[in-house]
DNA sequence: AAGTGGTCTAGACCACAGT
DNA sequence: CTGTGGTCTAGACCACTTC
């Protein structure tokens, strides 16, 4: 019988300060961070924690509700406990919902792979990345249309670690943490975004095909792996007379 | 003695298929909604609410739970449970957070009001208040600086039922949320925003004292009360060449 | 039937607030 | 001191999934 061995090192204290839940939800966060446990696998049973450490069963719910509300995590009634993977696009200001959104109201959308090459990077590049200049990076250059009209234009910037064809697969999902799952052999964990106010560039506004001077949503993209290094930097440009967004705040929102 | 009444016509079936804790922090939502519990109010305590239903104070504790994460309380050692305060300017792509910034940094922050005073509802604002035409309003125009450069430049309508003078409060906090509570006899309860991009008008550059063309953020605000009413509405203009939203996601951010 | 997570109980001890 | 919320236990029954 093949027994699994993690946390053959890791004891819970019960006389800490510290909760006794708040110790196994961070030994269980930081065994999902490095991997001993991957994404969409299944945990061990409730009981089997419970008896492991010696804790009581609602003491062990607590600290998995606890990995639960970070996302990590997620439960299916009488299946089990399983290893959730992170969702790089859920952005706090929502501008990907706009991508789900066109296919509702009727419109078809598209991706139009522009370029895919391998760069070299230059000053820019190896800042963002945190790498030495000219280190071998992959380029995508793309515009995503929605009917045919162009609606984002987007740069995309992936170290390159993995000797990857350029599949179909980039195709349909291009976002960056895709493509650097495709093109990277370290896993994305965290994504960065900062959105400006801006104008189109020359470049921009003919590839987007609008006129000069229209305002547009500029999205510059770093994801991370779980130690904090750059995997992939990208920026989007998202037409300003195109694009809005919401959000709710408040009670009663249901 | 004197003894509350609230809940006296609500009981929680123990048969029935939704949780207890659930019914129970469902019916605690909807009393602190209907104001029975106003902001800032103590609650009963958990022993209270366990022996008043009948339940256990562990299954009272998960209905507070609830109603913790939903931001709607929270609780203090070994004082209570309060009811929170609606936090209507926690925005999701997070904009407000540049004014708390802005001091942080060094720099001084001022508002300057332009106008203040009463108006009649046209077209426009009368759409978007859902009041008939040529309702009186109260319109404020200001700006906000930082150094005494000018960064955003705001317009903002309450409907007009209380009849308060235009006091300091209004220079110190000039959001939205704050001129309903002090010239609206309805509690505001719920926002929305829109964020835009676009170019400075004519009117909005002059104000800002930027060049035409800056490109800027539109953010279009309405707050409702309790009943979905709209209660005020309002623009605010953000200056693109200042301002940047930033947003991280996913996991290990702590 | 066996195993899983979801709910619930009736206690217990603790640290902290206000008296 | 009493009352509060925070933690924890050792059970229990349920609905659901899998075999």
């Amino acid at each position: 019988m093949k027994k699994k061995l993690i946390n053959q090192t890791n004891k819970l204290d019960k006389n800490s300060v510290i909760p006794v839940y708040y110790q196994l939800a961070k030994l269980l966060e930081r065994d999902i961070l490095q991997g001993n446990y991957k994404p969409g696998e299944v945990l061990p049973a409730e009981n089997e924690f419970a008896s492991r450490y010696g804790i009581s069963r609602m003491t062990v719910r607590r600290a998995i509700s606890e990995l639960v509300m970070a996302g990590m995590i997620y439960t299916e009634k009488g299946k089990g406990t399983f290893v959730a993977k992170p969702k790089l696009d859920d952005v706090e200001f929502e501008l990907n919902d706009f991508q789900r959104e066109i296919p509702r109201k009727g419109m078809k959308t598209g991706i139009k792979l522009l370029e895919a090459r391998i760069v070299r990077a230059d000053d820019e590049l190896s800042q963002k990345l945190e790498v030495p200049k000219n280190t071998k990076c992959i380029h995508f250059r793309l515009i995503v249309t929605a009917n045919d009209e162009p609606l984002v234009y987007e740069n995309k910037y992936i170290i390159f670690t993995k000797q990857n064809p350029i599949l179909e697969q980039e195709l349909k999902d291009p976002s960056l943490s895709n493509l650097a799952k495709l093109h990277a052999d370290r896993l994305p964990t965290t994504s960065k975004r900062v959105l400006h106010a801006a104008i189109v560039t020359d470049e921009e506004a003919a590839v987007l095909k609008v006129r000069p001077n229209t305002p547009v949503f500029l999205v510059k993209q770093t994801i991370y792996d779980n130690n904090k290094k750059p995997i992939g930097w990208g920026t989007s440009v998202y037409r300003g007379d195109r694009y809005k967004l919401t959000s709710y705040t408040g009670w009663g929102l249901d």
